[in-house]
RNA sequence: GGAGCGGUAGUUCAGUCGGUUAGAAUAUCGGCCUGUCACGCCGAGGGUCGCGGGUUCGAGUCCCGUCCGCUCCGCCA
């Protein structure tokens, strides 16, 4: 049994005997005295092995490995000259006087300490986790959703599960299949999510329900998305929106406080969609970096004054209703080479963008003397003043245009605006959360030439009334919302339908007709008639919210068994082929054999 | 499905214009030293240069294909 953590061992411990478990991964031998830097999660200790009971240790274990060891000894304090701040160790010592081995290990295949690369760490998992910033990581994962439980077991939510074995979805998400052995040809789906279970609990009346739910989605990965990843899964009965985001975001701000000390703003700002998208390009705007996206397509609507000619890259787009024009001030922009300007147009093709004009003011006194850029000579004076003015240009920026369709110019100077950012180091540090409302109900799928539900089919519309959410689908707004902190998507939730004739109207809007509804969703539509009361709810990506608090670019850190990219396991070496009984068993025949 | 970067010793990496026996650090093993703490000193072993094909007198280096890792686009209701 142990008694003491090795990093909990200190001065106030000097003369009292202790019993250390943990690794040693440093041998050294000194004067036939042994030292031993023993670790664990809480920290190093190092232990001595004086001559007497070395030359014994030695002869028994020879000083070789990384060992698992267990030693029992009397804490002795040293001289402060000798303490080493580095490794936090040097004020005390533990005399060994039993050492027992419980292990030996073999030479590991990479140094703890070392940074090492991430196929290796993935392959020995277990050795990664070994590493003090795993530990840390997982361990502060743990208390996330420790103190997640307690607020809300505090506040008399049920916590429920719900199957893991289910029924596919037609929409959303490629499903994880399961064959049934017992109903040959037939399959399970892994859940995308809990969605119907929870809404079914609502119409069951467990008014205030929770879940740490395992969510399972077959689409290609992300360094924030795994195949299976980790949602808090709420819902409640009888609430409105801001029920549910003043009660989360009470909750957020108090997770946020007990496990990193972290105080959020007192009020999360909210903005609709619609306004993301305009000032920031985005849906999930990273309100650290202060840069925004101004629109100017009034300035360039008109044809040159004096050569009396359309610019049409600007012109074209700045008549269209569906079309932007939109510029984004880069203050001290004009640092940046003719170089790193043409990587920033390449950059941003690859979100759609044809092109990336920009204007750099050398000298704002010196009018069209002191501009440097491709485009100015298409565009009059009156332009550019009316440009300036509306983006507030100064001496040293550099102004970013993108012109084209209202959602591609959105979005890639929406990319270039978080990208600029970083690299210029224009991110406050700081944690800026928000609220991110009024979502389009629709969106137009043009490969499907069809609407699809932006969010999901089971999101109530703003308008309480079906003849009106016809009338006016394609600009109908949802009742869903989002929590973006610092540009990540944390959390996203919605009212839902909670009767009959909207739900099947939805269904109707989305193409998906009577029949195959009621295929597909005939027992949600069938609960939904026995007094479904108004209920909402919203689920936070668990695995997101602690790689933020860990400071991760990727969740795979705060998951303690990730896959790679390509959705396999290096350690277990899952998926793998499976015997051809077992498949027969399954009634499934692969087509194509996997690649030996 | 697409793009970019990477793959060389157990690990992290270097390897010039295609040219002699592919190097360093660290780890490992052996020896020495010895209150050390990134100990020090001496020595040794360790390579399918991811894999396959091609060009060439000659390929770690160039070309084609392929696999793997990471990042991104598409995708993720």
């Amino acid at each position: 049994m142990r008694s003491h953590y090795c990093g909990l061992v200190d001065e106030t411990l000097v003369g009292q005997t202790v019993t250390l478990c943990g690794w040693a991964d440093t041998r050294r031998d000194h004067g036939g005295v042994i030292f031993i830097d023993l670790r664990d999660h809480e920290g190093i200790v190092q232990a001595v092995i004086e001559p007497d009971n070395a030359v014994a240790f030695k002869q028994a274990e020879g000083v070789r490995y990384e060992y698992c060891l267990r030693i029992t000894g009397q804490v002795r304090g040293r001289p402060a000259s000798q303490v080493n701040e580095r490794l936090r160790t040097g004020r005390i010592e533990v005399i060994a006087d039993v050492v027992e081995v419980l292990n030996a290990a073999a030479p590991l295949p990479f140094m703890l300490d070392d940074a090492v690369g991430e196929d290796a760490r993935l392959r020995y998992r277990y050795l990664d986790i070994r590493r003090p910033d795993m530990q840390r990581k997982l361990r502060m994962r743990t208390r996330l959703v420790s103190s997640l439980r307690h607020y809300l077991d505090a506040r008399g939510f049920q916590d429920i599960e719900t199957p893991i074995l289910t029924k596919a979805t037609p929409e959303g998400a490629r499903d994880y299949l399961v064959p049934s052995r017992v109903h040959p040809g037939e399959f399970f789906a892994l859940p995308q999510s809990p969605q119907l279970f929870k809404q079914l609990l609502m119409v069951a009346g467990m008014d205030r329900y929770y879940q740490i739910a395992r969510c399972f989605r077959d689409e290609d990965l992300r360094a924030d998305r795994q195949p299976e990843f980790t949602q808090l899964d709420m819902e409640f009965a009888f609430v409105g929106e801001r029920d549910v985001q003043d009660f989360v975001e009470a909750m957020i701000r108090t997770i946020f406080k007990q496990v990193v000390d972290v105080e959020l703003a007192g009020e999360f700002p909210r903005l609709t969609y619609a306004e993301a998208m305009r000032r920031y390009g985005s849906d999930k705007p990273d309100l650290r970096i202060s840069l925004e996206l101004v629109d100017v397509a009034e300035h360039v609507r008109h044809a040159h004054a004096e050569t009396g000619k359309d610019f049409q890259v600007f012109s074209g787009p700045a008549k269209d209703p569906q079309g932007r024009v939109a510029a984004l001030r880069v203050p001290g922009g004009a640092e940046l080479t003719r170089k790193q300007l043409d990587d920033y147009g390449l950059y941003v093709q690859k979100y759609g963008a044809k092109g990336l004009a920009w204007i750099r003011v050398d000298d704002l006194s010196k009018g069209r003397e002191g501009l440097t850029s491709p485009i100015v000579k298409f565009l009059d004076d009156q332009s550019i003043q009316g440009i300036f003015t509306s983006v507030g240009a100064q001496t040293g920026d550099v102004i970013f245009f993108g012109a084209g369709p209202y959602k591609t110019v959105s979005d890639f100077l929406g990319a270039l605006r978080l990208k600029v950012g970083r690299d210029l180091g224009l991110v406050e540090n700081a944690w800026r959360p928000l609220w991110v409302v009024d979502f389009p109900m629709f969106e137009y799928d043009f490969d499907a030439k069809r609407y699809v539900a932006l969010h999901h089919p089971f999101t109530a519309p703003k308008v309480d009334d079906v003849a009106d959410l016809r009338a006016n689908a394609a600009n109908s707004v949802s009742r869903g919302y989002d929590m973006v902190l610092n540009g990540n998507e944390i959390g996203g939730g919605s009212i839902r339908i909670h009767r009959p004739d909207m739900q099947s109207t939805v269904f109707d809007l989305l193409g998906i007709a009577a029949e195959e509804a009621e295929a597909k969703f005939g027992f949600l539509l069938d609960a939904l008639k026995y007094g479904a009361p108004p209920h909402g709810g919203i689920a936070f990506g668990i695995d997101r919210i602690a790689a933020l608090m860990a400071g991760s670019d990727s969740i795979r850190d705060v998951i303690a068994f990730p896959k790679t990219a390509s959705a396999q396991c290096l350690m277990t070496s899952a998926p793998s082929a499976v015997p051809e009984a077992q498949l027969q068993e399954l009634h499934v025949r692969v087509v194509k054999p996997q690649k030996a």
